[in-house]
DNA sequence: GCGTAATAGTTCATCCGTACAACAAATGCG
DNA sequence: CGCATTTGTTGTACGGATGAACTATTACGC
């Protein structure tokens, strides 16, 4: 009737460890090392102290670990200006614990090095066109290009913390396995051993998540959302969503798929069976397509058409309306229609937007933040804001890395 | 230049707290209690021992606290059959802390209450009509009501740990704000003082989000999923997102609004302001127009109209399609269609459907998996499962009274 | 019926990590 | 030059988990 006394063996759900000594003491080096990193100007043991609301003492040990470690750096001691003993600043450690970040996608495969201060060490992309390739032979050609780069910083005295690996596809990054990435033509494979890097943990994650995951770091001015939805726009459209800057991935990592939200199911038939899908106004083919442009033509081709365009506008050509027009109005249109149902199911107020609609945003905004003010039924108590990505090309090799870099950090009594 | 050793009062994002050594006991008291109340069969100190991997002296003197507490009490001690000293079995309190789950919707309002075994110890439900009611009004009402069981409970010896408030509409948790729910004809007002319940903390919720909660407590048969969307079905349509048996409210609790994901921007205009709107095909108000049965008539004339539609086809009557078939067939298309966005933005692969959609789940099934397996990119990849809701009417009392009780767990030194 | 093995629960010395207070170090200011 | 001030370190105290030893209570074999 009752089996109490009996150590079950079945343990129905792995609850969260219990906690000893030592679990103290890793909670807190985690916490002063966040503290390290996100606080803007750098802090001293005392500031810390006062930050963390831990005792000067404890921070003391605690910080000469992570000093130990390699994690944190000891700055020449500055005096604010005020009295009694000057404050040692401590930073992240440059140049000693790092982050690898991988991505193989249609038109290049690269390779990215960030130490904990966020700077880029090393990076290499090769361009190429990995449509239908053998990813036995690609994924090889990046594991040497990797091992090279690893070589290179390992010799130059620094550590490398593990790699992640950006796919564009349905990637499980718990499993390890890349389901489908439809446009390299890979399905059903376990990319990791391919890479031959034995040596360091790797792991896999979709592109646009670890694109999303760069924005964190924030621009030169702007500073990052702790809450958004980016989405990255290119021949495919994904999505991730951040909350608290931490990624939300669902059950097994394959959300953010918007670009088949249906935005109109009397629209052109999508390559997924569906009809009017997002993807068929305002993928990059779509756009292409409705500016008279070859599907295959640089992104930069569709600029330069729709800047033309507002200079001719602005030259008081009012009654033609150019190519770029019939171009950017219905992916704008449709993109806040699909970006409207996806605040109205997630309440993230803030969108970022990526990949090629980055540089098309002055000729999406309008018709985006439009739709977005109408649909949204939260939109009159909330500020929406639609805003570019801040990060760079290739994002996702800066995602890559800094989550690499975030694991270390919510473990450093790992590297102690 | 830099502040190093200044303590910043700007707190720039309140982390985590130091962990102190009473930090340890709190989590730990957490870890036992979830334990004891999460697990099916009745754990001893020893069992419990095992099961988290605490000592079992340490596990004895944190049963003690929690048994002092009155959060958990000891059965007869039972032997197993085996050698041995008989174990005690351990067991969450019956009728000690109780959680109140209160309730205002549009035909009725209502409170319930729940101990910390999941029973009801007290409920009372009356209906009404409160489209575009006064919310002074039915607020006092429903505190009366309130504070009377709560003295009730309380002459029986419980203890009211608190109390939820469920509400269709939008409403923010964090601030007690009420921003507008439209089918009571409420907004911008401020609804737990008006209760006028100043002894228990209330706090308030979204109605969807709280009956999603109750889900959690699983059915007779069947287990709670850890993760599901759950659409509850009415005049309106709301979701709720739970992830890992936690609520997801994104950043202020208002997601889930699929009622206004778009559908077809061809169909109907909705009184959102958009056009084909879910809600305009599968919400009460159109499945009833839908099939020819007057927009206020009760859920029950229409799930006989389907019945004798199923009755007539099962003798033969293929040729006439009844009006049943046209109420259905639409709102299960347009549900489905929704849903199959819902799912690829969240990667949720549990739908459990509630409100109006229980009953009518069997007219709704072929349809919405049918969409669902078509649209739904990871279909390939994962059992998608539609189930209907397995707590009982009214489940957003229940779910109010769980949050609550979840609470008293979540931090049981606040008991000890 | 009794000894022995087995299991549950408790007691106690020990260890580990944080807190607090006292102290040493280093600076600005009158 | 002395004093106030702030930083960083040292030493003691305290809280909480641990493991071993001990007690309590049963089943089982002889």
């Amino acid at each position: 009737m009752t089996t109490a006394g009996t150590a079950r063996e079945t343990t129905t759900r792995t609850g969260p460890a219990a906690a000893r000594q030592h679990t103290l003491r890793e909670r807190n080096l985690e916490l002063i090392a966040r503290a390290v990193f996100e606080v803007p100007e750098p802090l001293s043991r005392a500031g810390l102290a006062a930050a963390t609301g831990l005792a000067r003492a404890t921070v003391s040990t605690l910080v000469d670990q992570l000093v130990a470690a390699r994690l944190v750096r000891e700055l020449p001691a500055v005096n604010g200006g005020r009295a009694g003993r000057p404050a040692v600043p401590l930073v992240p450690a440059p140049r000693s614990v790092v982050g690898l970040g991988l991505e193989v996608n249609v038109d290049y495969l690269g390779a990215r090095v960030l130490d904990l201060t966020g700077d880029v060490v090393a990076e290499r992309v090769v361009p190429g066109a990995f449509h239908d390739s053998d990813p036995t032979a690609v994924l090889r050609r990046l594991g040497d290009l990797a091992r090279e780069m690893s070589d290179g910083v390992a010799a130059a005295g620094m550590t490398v913390a593990g790699a992640r690996l950006a796919l564009p596809g349905l990637v499980d990054p718990r499993t390890g396995l890349l389901e489908v990435a439809p446009n390299l033509g890979w399905s059903s494979l376990e990319p990791v051993p391919l890479l031959g890097l034995g040596e360091t943990e790797v792991r896999i994650a979709n592109e646009a998540k670890l694109a999303a995951l760069a924005e964190l770091a924030g621009g030169s001015d702007v500073a990052a959302p702790d809450s958004f939805i980016f989405v990255s726009g290119d021949v495919g459209i994904g999505a991730a969503i951040v909350v608290d800057r931490e990624l939300f991935l669902g059950e097994r990592g394959w959300n953010g798929e918007i670009g088949h939200v249906v935005v109109d199911p009397a629209g052109p038939r999508c390559s997924c069976g569906a009809f009017g899908c997002l993807e068929q106004y305002a993928g990059k083919v779509a756009m292409m397509r409705a500016a008279g442009l070859p599907p295959d033509a640089p992104l930069a081709s569709l600029v330069t058409q729709l800047a033309d365009g507002d200079a001719a506008l602005r030259a008081g050509d009012r009654a033609a309306p150019t190519a770029g027009d019939r171009a950017a109005l219905p992916a704008g249109r449709a993109l806040g229609s699909a970006l409207a149902d996806f605040v109205n199911l997630f309440d993230v107020a803030t969108i970022v937007l990526g990949g090629a609609y980055t540089e098309l945003l002055p000729w999406l905004r309008a018709d985006v933040e439009a739709v977005l003010a109408d649909r949204v039924l939260a939109a009159p108590f909330v500020d929406l804001e639609v805003r570019a990505a801040q990060a760079g090309p290739h994002a996702a090799l800066t995602g890559g890395a800094r989550q690499v870099l975030q694991a270390v950090l919510a473990d450093p009594a790992a590297w102690v």
